[in-house]
DNA sequence: AAAAAGGTGTGATTAATATCACAAAATCCA
DNA sequence: TGGATTTTGTGATATTAATCACACCTTTTT
């Protein structure tokens, strides 16, 4: 059947499994999946997308190369959508997201998933659910980057990886020290003072990049109150 | 009709223009508005909320107070919807919306608002492209709020008034020094100083609250590069 | 009109963070 | 295994922005 790829990459997305036949095919028309190793560039900024991307397992990091620094802005988990806000919006990728381990992406034509969207309420009431909750996560995250100084934004980050990525309060992080600064937008030497710090203070314990968090209670004080 | 109120509030909206009398009825049973004079709060953060919000006319300011600090997080201008992410996701205010001058809300039921969905794909279509817009927006411009120094910040947040809000180089800006600090998350003397600075390398014209931008493309090298 | 309250500008001082310089440790690789 | 390369930590110094203090101006209140 054509549509063999797609039921193998979209299945596990509660709403396609509402879908029937005849809208698998339509997706399954536009839907290559693909494989990609550790540190590979699944989207690259200022390319023309005219797809949306369903991360089927795996962990990205999604980055901007500005004119002055780089930033590295979140981690996305699988499963998931990438691309959405800038394929919807003006069809230029606003940012990279590359590989942090092996990582399967299916690539939906824009045009394949708006006629989804008609097709299936169920689909689009999902997408505007994960829409919206990624929305408010991230404006939270980014509310606090602003207003609080670096020990507050790291910890801040820390908190996320946390409690969003990793679902742990033990993990091995995902990023070296200067990529750490990228995340919070400071310096290296700063991440590792204020790592140094952290654990001088018992709110964590670290050795290269094996952390645990020990009083999680602080640290969201910390990264509440600046 | 039962619907009055809202044929009123939503014909505005392409979309809606496309619901046909039973859907019309649908809508109108779950819809009250509102009209608010300058100052007054549209939504409180912290609340319980099950509405979405349509703006008809007029223009907010979205606000966080936080325990150190209050962040004005950006403007919204009508027509446009608010509180969508915050109902689809965790039902509670995550911010305040207080109007700038005399605002007409029209209140929508969540749930009225999830059978429009699943009724017209026109409907739910519209409002991603909105959500994606939106997100896209807030995040260019945060992540540049994160990144770089005040001078940049206050030039990043003076070129959004100028090409999101108000659509024209000169314009009365709508907050005082004090909220101005707020916006770009830095305090009251150092906007005073940085504005005089702006106004010291003919970037941009100041009298009170009467701005205009003079050097565009120079405001905007600043924007970027920190 | 006088008094009170709030908004704004500016100098002096302090605190936070970036930058520079270099050493130590960890990792890669032939 | 041993040398090369990359990553990390840390002191010294420079820069940026917060804070404090106060004067001046505008608006509101009585």
């Amino acid at each position: 059947m054509e549509y063999a790829s797609c039921s193998t990459c979209l299945l596990k997305s509660k709403a396609v499994k509402s879908l029937g036949e005849n809208e698998l095919h339509i997706l399954g028309q536009g839907c290559v999946q693909t494989v990609f190793k550790k540190g590979e560039t699944i989207i690259k900024q200022g390319a023309l997308s005219s797809n949306i991307i369903y991360l089927q397992t795996g962990l990205v990091k999604l980055m901007i190369d500005g004119s002055h620094r780089t930033q590295i802005l979140r981690m996305k988990k699988a499963p998931c959508y990438l691309g959405l806000p800038t394929t919807m919006g003006d069809k230029i990728n606003h940012y990279s997201a590359v590989a942090l381990k092996k990582t399967t992406a299916c690539f939906v034509d824009i045009n394949v998933f708006k006629e989804l969207l008609k097709i299936s309420p169920e689909f689009s009431y999902e997408i505007i659910v994960e829409l919206c909750k990624n929305e408010l996560e991230q404006f939270n995250r980014y509310v606090r980057l602003v207003q609080n100084q670096i020990y507050g934004r790291l910890a801040t980050n820390l908190l996320y990886f946390s409690n969003e990525i990793y679902l742990s309060d033990e993990f091995k992080l995902p990023l070296n020290r200067t990529e750490l600064a990228d995340l919070v937008c400071t310096s290296r030497e700063t991440i590792s003072r204020q790592l140094t710090e952290l654990a001088e203070e018992k709110i964590i314990d670290i050795d290269g990049k094996h952390l645990r968090i020990v009083n999680k209670s602080l640290l969201e004080e910390i990264s509440k109150k600046g």
